[in-house]
DNA sequence: CAAAAAGTAAACTATCAAGTGCACTTTATC
DNA sequence: GATAAAGTGCACTTGATAGTTTACTTTTTG
């Protein structure tokens, strides 16, 4: 690999990482420079300015969170493993550090740009990808009766988000502390509760 | 009331305003003051510094959430009836704009300091505040079996936040544009699917 | 109404950080 | 190995903004 291919990455490692831990308005172009072992002369010839770095740190991450397997409904096991099975593979999404790193990069600026918000919001991210369809098929199968897809699909995603990720993103709780494979559980007994057909 | 007492509440609801719009970090001073109608100098001499400052916004916002009637388990009315008070009162605060605001402002520090949120973490808003106690006796008196009751009370308030706080917050959605009645009435009827005694 | 307390306007200091210019060195490529 | 492309270090400009100083006016209070 080139040195300047190797210089792009490393800027864009150590930005990752400072915007991250002390938020983008808090990390300078120095520090950015100093901890990617690059000069600031490199810094700016390959990033024309801070949004321009930021925006790629943040294209870059995107293209990320694209991959990941999507499960699809499944006649021969049960509907209680396979909504586990899909809960495992989100929680395991949402509390990676990859994961935290974006969202708290992304989040922090939402607040302050509005803007930023819409085109976050259209892009769609771990099970979320194929949630609606599973539960269709799942509809279709005679396993679940939901009227509303999007909603349930939403209630249960949520559910996860609201105990495993936010807690987590805001500091309140740290990854360590939460019981994901009760929360799992728990989860998935409300869903079927609701939605399983008598 | 003394001018400098007014003084004073203008210079806190002017920075609430600026640090809503703009954020903490893009606020100046001086906007401030020019706001506030009030010299710069007479800012400092209320609050000795931005942060001083800010920690007043808080400590003031703190306060006004303390407010807000306690509901309490009743006999005579239906289960679903008292939810849905419960959940239609909780809805109220969560769109008001008096708490999207404390709640954007207290967000995007947390999300930079992250010493912040512990002490935020502590603090219990709305229903969180009586519902344990509720969901408890609604377990005595039959109505509800419930075995977590800590953890049921967190999946009825963060349903209705996930739908309708969070959605806002980010500026996904605006307050208009969500069905509230909907999502209460739901997030009841998945509530008592799961916890209402066969 | 007189003294003290508080507010005002505007210029000023100090600092921090984004971005640039330049003379020079290292790495890639023909 | 020569030439171009990229990287380096450092001093520099520029702009923003937190916080201060000063000389003066207004409000409060005994």
């Amino acid at each position: 690999m080139k040195l300047s291919d190797k210089k792009r990455i490393n800027i864009l490692d150590a930005a990752e990482q400072l915007f991250f831990e002390h938020g983008v308005q808090h990390t300078t172009m120095d520090q950015v420079a100093t901890q990617a072992k690059a000069s600031k002369r490199t810094v700016y010839n390959h990033f024309a300015s801070k949004d321009v770095l930021f925006d790629a740190i943040l294209s870059r991450m995107f293209e990320e969170l694209e991959e990941g397997e999507e499960l699809v409904f499944a006649q021969h096991m049960t509907i209680e493993r396979q909504l586990t099975a899909i809960a495992n593979q989100e929680v395991v999404l949402l509390t990676s550090d990859r994961f935290l790193r974006i969202a708290k990069i992304a989040f922090m600026q939402m607040l302050q740009q509005p803007t930023l918000a819409k085109s976050i919001a259209s892009n769609q991210f771990g099970c979320m990808r194929y949630l609606h369809e599973f539960l269709q098929q799942a509809c279709v199968a005679g396993e679940l009766h939901i009227e509303d897809i999007d909603f349930a699909a939403k209630q249960f995603v949520y559910q996860l988000k609201s105990f495993i990720f936010y807690p987590v993103l805001y500091g309140f709780e740290t990854s360590i502390s939460i019981q994901t494979s009760q929360i799992i559980e728990q989860t998935v007994r409300t869903f079927l509760a609701r939605y399983r057909p008598i």
